[in-house]
DNA sequence: TAGAGGATTGAT
DNA sequence: TCAATCCTCTAC
């Protein structure tokens, strides 16, 4: 279990870079599963590609402003869920969107959850992770140190290993959107196409 | 209160 | 390339 101060720092593109190798677990209806984190973005406030731009609170992102360390929970296109840490101290809105994980327990649960017999890229995409940990809105605000919903040390990622660039989807975010700030480790087969 | 669109995915 | 699918946000 990471302590709180992991997620209580300034620094939203740090932190996403230090949250790859850790393990994402959820523990729903008695169904453990787990992922080493291999993807993530970061979202701040300053820039135009986060919900909470020019710190715009709706009752969507209202979450991002809480204090590092609980999720922030949306639905997307009306089907898929997003994974997101918020960061930073209460009132500042940063987050981090975990993109992608390779799975490290519970492969039988994930395979029921997604209907499929084959743990081929069941974790590689945002919607999809979600969807194999059974995360929905129910965990959205929740602490990130629950008997639920946590994170916890995984591996050690030297930082050679660690690839920057552009982040995914947000093309209305202007010249924002080319900010390297999608970060996943080299050679991964379980980072998202 | 109506209308547009989204931090995606998988099939065509 | 395109539809699925529904909640959120904005404007009226």
């Amino acid at each position: 279990m990471l302590d709180d101060s992991f997620y209580r720092r300034d620094d939203v593109t740090q932190i996403a870079r230090q949250l790859l190798g850790k393990k994402l677990v959820t523990n729903v209806l008695g169904k453990r599963t787990s992922g080493i984190i291999v993807e993530t973005e970061a979202y701040s406030h300053c820039e135009r590609g986060c919900h909470a731009y020019n710190n715009k609170m709706t009752g969507r992102n209202k979450v991002m402003f809480e204090i590092g360390g609980v999720a922030y929970v949306y639905l997307c296109y009306g089907i898929h869920h997003m994974f997101n840490v918020v960061t930073n101290r209460k009132g500042v809105a940063d987050a981090i969107l975990v993109r992608a994980l390779e799975p490290a327990g519970g492969e039988q649960w994930m395979m029921e959850r997604m209907r499929v017999t084959s743990i081929k890229r069941i974790t590689s995409g945002p919607g999809k992770l979600t969807k194999a940990l059974g995360i929905d809105r129910a965990f959205d605000g929740k602490f990130l140190n629950g008997t639920d919903l946590w994170i916890e040390e995984g591996l050690k990622i030297n930082s050679r290993r660690i690839l920057s660039s552009a982040r995914i989807g947000i093309d209305y975010a202007g010249e924002d959107a080319l900010l390297p700030w999608r970060f996943s480790i080299k050679d991964n087969a379980w980072v998202s196409k």
